[in-house]
DNA sequence: CTGAAAGCGCTTACAG
DNA sequence: CTGAAAGCGCTTACAG
């Protein structure tokens, strides 16, 4: 490929102007020499080198992103809202994708450590992740998930707690007297959280409401598998509210498979609440979180200049559908 | 950060021992030396920077992917294998989502070459994308559907034309009088090779079939959105064979909307094959994409050296479900 | 307004 | 086995 010398030989300047041209300054350019370097680059299809430019201005114009799994359409669009975001400021969102591994996990940071990725915006499989490698580098984190409140990352997040308190509550609230949780495993991001909200919801109700979690991946065929073992039981709860809607989607299967009519047999909540879940039969009712507000702030955040790590909630949502059986109305 | 010089100096030697010591290369280190580089990087946290090593050694370690729309799980789990694929030859993945926009879709193609990046996957969203921004740059890229015979751009993909005109076979021969197609929008990548094998199994039939296409984003609520009124007519068809899975969920939504059930009222087919195909409700018959072959050989196509463009066909397989009403075993 | 030169942090012939 | 130096392709003070 050509470079910028090259462009400087045929137009006659240097290579210093060349600079001045591609970046509109920080000089001036008389419009000549500007029409005569573009009439160059143009013709010797010259596409400046990023790379060279990041080592000498010490910015890369890039945002790293990681992910447990981008197959999980919620991480799939908060990585379109990300990017939507990240493009708006003439910078590239790099996406990691842990495949719910956390040697993988480990890895991206590696990775984006070494690649000097301006910022990153994490979402972690670990409810403590090791953010050292970012830290030791100065490179800004922003977590889309529940940090220790003496964390030194900075956190947007909407109140899991609260969230999976208000799904559960929406059960308890339409008389269901036997409620499971399909919890993420052990250790995962947010299954304290998701426990706390549920157990909380099932206490402010007074009632004596049989209560069960169980745990599973955040994929649809883990949940399935655990959940139709749990719907063949003769003690089946009447209602299960999900972790994530990945989940959910694995109980509506299970479900479909013993013959359980959702939501006449069993009421399915689920949680992240992306455009899917409102298309799945039936359509599920579940926690929508802001993704396209959680973005915008995490890129805000990173590209601000804030001293302290700030942790931020955003407000999350129950959107009734037809999975729990309740009408929106009532 | 602490730079390769930093690291020299603290261990008393040249940057370039600090190199072969990082590379394992290419000139022999004492051991002695050796460990006092690595004790030195150590305690300096010492990162490369990836960005001055590509520079100087020109190659970047990395491969672009760009994809249509990531929240659909089918490129999600092509992004999965593709960066199991590059990352067990060192590489990182470079995801681009296009996110169903052509602007943001040449975007992509810009910042790919500016990065520079080794070499790049596409799956583009038009039949016809213009790839000489990648040629100027002499970037090999592999393009992951039908290209026109005389590209100069490799492919790898299944045989669009015959899988489409399996799945309509399967329709035929389980005697429904009345097809739809659900298809992509005109200049839409492979939406001719739908159409075509669409309809070379309707003539195969030999009888008079009903049949009709219509056309819609590949998103569920596209699709959904344009099924509804479509199912709605007094001469619906009684089985609708769509392009993609995505679209295949639109229609699944819709039937559930309308009351009809499904395969009782209406026989679906999709297509890709994802994971999450085996989890809808019910679940989807579908022709499945050999991903995990598919992202393997690119990327051994793109770091081999092929001289001439390849088109190389993969093997489709219909997976039926329960989604069509016709069991398996017939 | 423009050019020659140093510097970003690496790698790698070139000497020793 | 090791060091001094050039070079990758940019940007930006520094002179003029």
């Amino acid at each position: 490929m050509s470079t910028g010398r090259d462009v400087a030989a045929l137009a006659g300047t240097s290579t210093a102007v060349v600079s001045y041209v591609f970046n509109n300054g920080p000089r001036n350019v008389s419009p000549e020499t500007k029409e005569r370097v573009l009439a160059a680059a143009a013709q010797l299809n010259y596409r400046p080198n990023a790379l060279a430019r990041a080592l000498s201005f010490g910015r890369t114009a890039t945002v790293g992103l990681i992910v447990p799994d981008i197959a999980n359409p919620y991480f799939g669009e908060l990585a379109g809202a990300l990017e939507d975001a990240a493009i708006e400021r003439g910078d590239l969102l790099l996406i990691g994708d842990s495949r719910l591994n956390t040697a993988r996990e480990a890895r991206h940071i590696a990775a984006f450590v070494e690649r000097r990725v301006d910022s990153v915006v994490m979402v972690s499989l670990l409810d403590e992740p090791d953010f050292s490698a970012f830290q030791q580098a100065s490179i800004p984190v922003v977590a889309l998930h529940p940090l220790a409140s003496d964390s030194q990352v900075s956190s947007v997040t909407i109140d899991y707690e609260a969230a999976a308190e208000a799904a559960t509550s929406h059960l308890t609230e339409h008389g269901f007297e036997s409620i499971g949780l399909l919890n993420g495993p052990a250790h995962s991001v947010g299954a304290d959280q998701h426990r706390r909200g549920f157990l909380r919801a099932i206490e402010a109700s007074g009632r004596e409401i049989r209560h069960e979690e169980r745990n599973s991946d955040s994929s649809r065929a883990a949940a399935s598998a655990v959940s139709i073992p749990w719907l063949e039981s003769s003690d089946r709860p009447g209602a299960i509210t999900c972790a994530t809607d990945e989940q959910a989607n694995g109980v509506l299967h299970a479900a479909y498979r013993l013959g359980l009519r959702v939501p006449q047999d069993l009421a399915v909540i689920g949680f992240d609440g992306t455009e899917h879940s409102g298309f799945t039969v039936p359509p599920l009712t579940t926690v929508r979180q802001p993704i396209r507000a959680i973005a915008a702030r995490s890129i805000e955040i990173l590209t601000g200049d804030i001293a302290a790590p700030v942790h931020e909630f955003a407000a999350h949502e129950l959107v009734v559908r037809d999975s729990c059986g309740c009408t929106p109305s009532d």
